[in-house]
DNA sequence: GATTGATACCAGAATAATACCAGTTGTGTC
DNA sequence: GACACAACTGGTATTATTCTGGTATCAATC
């Protein structure tokens, strides 16, 4: 997109008077919503730092920390002495499935994680079930603790089949990310939600009482073409998280 | 929203005084309705205390302690120095979410209703809440056990604004069919999923053992025009029932 | 004690303007 | 193409002001 458009595009959204966004906020909106209906192609590069705060009017401090949050989020790319690039891929796998961290962070926590175990080794039952392989066939198991402000809230068990991902050590913080530069990236989930009541193992890891409600989400992901990929169970403490879901006639 | 639009919106609520709340309260219950009604969207951002103060003629005190409360229950997320947002659920939007005698026939069972109660009575607390009505405001309540091949699988317990639903008698089977021809079928719903545990009534209802999890959904569901018409609450035997949905990129 | 109001002060965030440093890109010359 | 230099870029720092939430005090009323 040429510098003119996207300047004046953000003009506008920066000129919203009625709302109550920090200046910053409503630029990295508007920011994200132009890389969002391509607006703004993956690939291209912005208009530097300086330009944008003559030509919106704001401080190259405001500017800087609209670029740096979107940065932060996977929008942007930033290199010293380089225009800033807007990155190629988006974080969002599945539409309407937000990842735990984002989920946490929009209730005003902080995300956290706590890696249990990463190993490759046999299934359980519901594994071979879910994944449809034989008893004797390997996987990578992926164990860890999910945290919101440093509290365990939930127990993380995914089961990857080693025809996606050969060795668990490839997973430093995002299964997604190695699946997606793997071309695994899913592109379909069943999502199987259910209650259940805390075992003595998750209530210590968790922190919580005996007889403590869980919120148990199985979820299956799928390619393109019908292959499964990986099934994951989360266990969740039922007194500290709930799902809210929309639904349209 | 606008500032203005939210200021005078307040500024009704706060004015009732044809109750004993303290206005705190008011102005929390108020702040609240329009969270849950998306007058005030998730992720938008407050008036400042001082602004709400001198805006709607109460105290900072007041306004701060209406605003904690908020944010204590998770509506609100508080920033020293930054002003209030409004804490964002992130929603999932799924398809695939069925009625229940629909589900129940999918699973090869056979549905089964059996009335508890249907009654125009005074709101319960969260009622008054979910529908944002005064509590001296009646309503009709329609409870009922659901059943699966005649075994009771969840209690489900329906308020219903009386200006869509003048009176109990009218629903013999189907709340939707008198909603309907009423005008007043539901466009879109708002539904919360958590875990909990069975209470001693709900145990001799479901006839399930103490202990067992319970599976939570709460139901707001809206007009086209955004009119909330209905809450319900439906509380499944979690040993019983759970829920499956799709989703895609 | 709870509610509510008025006022004062503190600490942090948001924003602006300016200066300087380190790295990248563009341009001109050989 | 290689090289030097200028221009541009992002990165960091400083000073300053204003606005924000956070805390405290005193006071009146129920």
């Amino acid at each position: 997109m040429a510098r003119f458009d996207v300047v004046s595009y953000l003009r506008e959204q920066v000129a919203q008077s009625q709302d109550e966004r920090p200046l910053y906020r409503k630029l990295q909106d508007g920011l994200e919503q132009a890389i969002n209906d391509e607006l703004l192609e993956r690939g291209a590069f912005m208009p530097s730092e300086r330009v944008l705060s003559a030509e919106l009017g704001l401080s190259r401090v405001t500017v800087r920390k609209a670029i740096d949050e979107l940065a932060e989020k996977g929008y942007l790319i930033r290199r010293h002495g380089s225009k800033t690039e807007v990155a190629s891929r988006v974080e969002k796998t599945l539409s309407g499935l937000s990842s735990f961290s984002e989920d946490i962070r929009s209730r005003g926590m902080e995300p956290g994680t706590r890696w249990l175990s990463k190993e490759i080794t046999m299934p359980s039952p519901s594994e071979v079930m879910a994944l449809g392989i034989s008893p004797s066939e390997q996987l990578v198991r992926l164990e860890r603790l999910r945290l919101a402000d440093s509290t365990p809230i939930a127990i993380e068990r995914a089961a990857v089949l080693r025809t996606f991902l050969p060795s668990a050590d490839l997973v430093s913080d995002s299964l997604y990310d190695v699946l997606e530069q793997r071309n695994a990236l899913p592109k379909r989930a069943l999502q199987r939600m259910r209650a259940g009541v805390v075992s003595p193992r998750e209530a210590e890891l968790l922190q919580c009482p005996d007889g403590t409600p869980i919120f148990i989400v199985e979820r299956r992901c799928f390619l393109e073409d019908g292959r499964i990929v990986e099934f994951t169970e989360t266990r969740y403490n039922g007194d500290r998280y709930d799902f809210v879901v929309e639904q349209s006639a």
